[in-house]
RNA sequence: UCCUCCCUAGCUCAGUUGGUUAGAGCAUCUGACUGUUAAUCAGAGGGUCGCUGGUUCAAGUCCAGCGGGGGGAGCCA
């Protein structure tokens, strides 16, 4: 057996000192001739190995670089030094993999996120970035763990679709047709997909509510949690062509049911981060602290990471309904003094500018906005009864998170088989192509609802990472598909 | 896609109104030291100034095109 190891995390706890162990992993600095910080990505706390003086040929000390694997058996003792607790005191030192310091890129010391964007092979091996990745793993953990225990069914989605039908972007096409332009055509010219792979032209999913609605009309709850596609031109630190999207689908919830869900959901994921993952979160506040020092005052961040985060979690979230969040920016002073640069009134799409005031200078607070104007949102969302002539609403809800925008996007879905089917007709969507989808209505329709979490989204608010393409191990963008 | 800023050593940056041999800190290498904490001290090596073209006696510096990146906007999660 070669792995006979115990994890530096198990270690720096210290009941082990007095045993003889082994420890493999990457040197991160060799100081002195004598020291060695070894971390093997369990945690950011790296394990002190010492080896003493004489005990160990030139010619292996000279390969103990920055970045080299090694296994190191010995006892762990109490540190002779300050600094740590518990130190290795080597007695056999194996180099696995050697690593040229001339040419390995990351060095001993700070790197730009930039930089390391461009070496995200290597960046897991980096502290913030360790850090990153460890909770990005526990919530999606937490993401199981939360809809598990509450008797929901892990509904596999298609990632390949046929229906274009939500548009909820541009898609990615999937085929295997020839791209040389000797594809067969229609007579309109068009690509004649019926000699595709598939028989028809099909696309990576945008988002998999649809089929996640089929599965709620059985097992009255259910929930996706996959990769989604938008092929969308979006630059943007919060925007990614592929990404991860946690959808519940439940029945017999109307839309206070589903903001109630989101809103523990959030909850509960922070608070599970906070309870498994402090000392990762302690690293990352004090890397935002740092950083935050940098900018000028007026730029600055009110509250720190982790005093956000507890804010979110002894907090009810605010909840106004968009014709309130309306009246809220037109008495404000900001627009008063003509601060917005796009204007405001009854039927606009909010603009950032407008969604970061209600959030950041008003509230200060996540903020569910619900009973958006009908005009502005999908079809599928579930038309307001009473509204006046002009104002129809659709039951939706946006939740708003401070620094990221919209983290969450749900609504009660259309239930009711001729409004839903007036609805698709308007906004010229194919009623036969969807058939399947309709089913659910013809039979046992029951009000039901739903929303889309954005991973990466969420893991930006937890660790504080300003771009997304730190949040996600290899990002894929526009002009940007590397590793 | 639009606006804006940027691209100089491995990294982070400086480089004056265009003018000799393009600099610094860190990293790396060599040596010294040896209970260090991003060790310290001394020395050394390291550059097609993003690419292509243009203006000029002369371009890292000015102009144009292309490529890449950051930030913001739109679209959204």
């Amino acid at each position: 057996m070669f792995n006979n190891r115990t994890k530096i995390k198990q270690l720096l706890t210290g009941t082990q000192v007095g045993q003889e162990v082994i420890v493999m992993g990457w040197v991160r600095t060799f100081r002195n001739n004598q020291f060695i910080a070894v971390n093997d990505g369990s945690t950011n706390n790296n394990l002190q190995v010492v080896v003493e003086l004489g005990i160990f040929d030139d010619e292996t000390l000279k390969r103990l670089t920055t970045g080299a694997s090694l296994k190191v058996t010995g006892e762990l003792i109490a540190s002779l030094g300050k600094g740590q607790t518990v130190e290795l005191k080597a007695k056999t030192l194996e180099i696995l993999g050697d690593s040229d310091s001339e040419k390995y890129p990351l060095q001993p010391k700070k790197h730009s996120l930039e930089f390391l964007r461009e070496k995200a092979h290597l960046r897991f091996r980096t502290n913030t970035f360790a850090a990153v990745f460890r909770l990005r793993h526990s919530l999606a953990y937490a993401i199981h763990k939360f809809y598990n225990d509450k008797g929901f069914v892990y509904l596999h989605t298609p990632i390949i679709t046929a229906s274009d039908a939500e548009g909820a972007g541009e898609m990615f096409r999937v085929t295997t047709l020839p791209m040389d332009g000797t594809a067969q055509k229609n007579e309109d010219g068009t690509i004649n997909y019926t000699e595709d792979f598939f028989g028809k032209s099909t696309n990576l999913t945008v988002s998999g509510q649809l089929e996640g609605e089929l599965g709620a009309m059985a097992f009255s709850d259910v929930y996706t949690f996959g990769p989604t596609f938008r092929a969308e031109n979006s630059n943007t630190t919060r925007h990614l062509a592929e990404f991860w999207m946690i959808e519940p689908e439940v029945a017999f919830n109307d839309l206070e049911d589903n903001m109630d869900l989101a809103e523990a959901f959030i909850q509960y994921l922070i608070r599970y981060a906070m309870e498994h993952n402090m000392e990762d979160l302690e690293f990352l506040d004090a890397r935002l602290a740092e950083e935050e020092k940098q900018k000028p005052i007026n730029e600055r961040q009110e509250f720190g990471l982790i005093e956000k985060l507890k804010m979110v979690v002894d907090n009810k979230f605010e909840r106004i309904t968009y014709t309130e969040a309306i009246q809220i920016l037109l008495e404000s002073s900001h627009y008063k003094k003509k601060k917005f640069k796009y204007d405001v009134a009854w039927g606009i799409d909010m603009q950032s500018e407008h969604e970061r005031y209600l959030v950041e200078k008003h509230f200060k607070k996540p903020v569910i906005v619900t009973n958006y104007p009908a005009a502005i949102k999908a079809f599928y969302m579930r038309l307001n009864d009473g509204c006046e002539a002009g104002k129809e609403t659709v039951a939706a809800m946006d939740i708003l998170a401070p620094g990221i925008g919209e983290i969450v996007g749900g609504s009660q879905r259309e239930e009711r088989l001729e409004k839903l089917e007036a609805r698709m007709e308007a906004m010229h969507i194919p009623l036969e192509e969807m058939s399947w989808y309709l089913d659910t209505r013809r039979f046992g329709s029951v009000p039901h609802a739903g929303f889309g979490l954005g991973f990466e989204r969420m893991v930006q608010f937890v660790t504080g990472m300003g771009n997304i393409r730190d949040v996600i191990p290899f990002a894929r963008t526009p002009k940007n598909c590397e590793f």
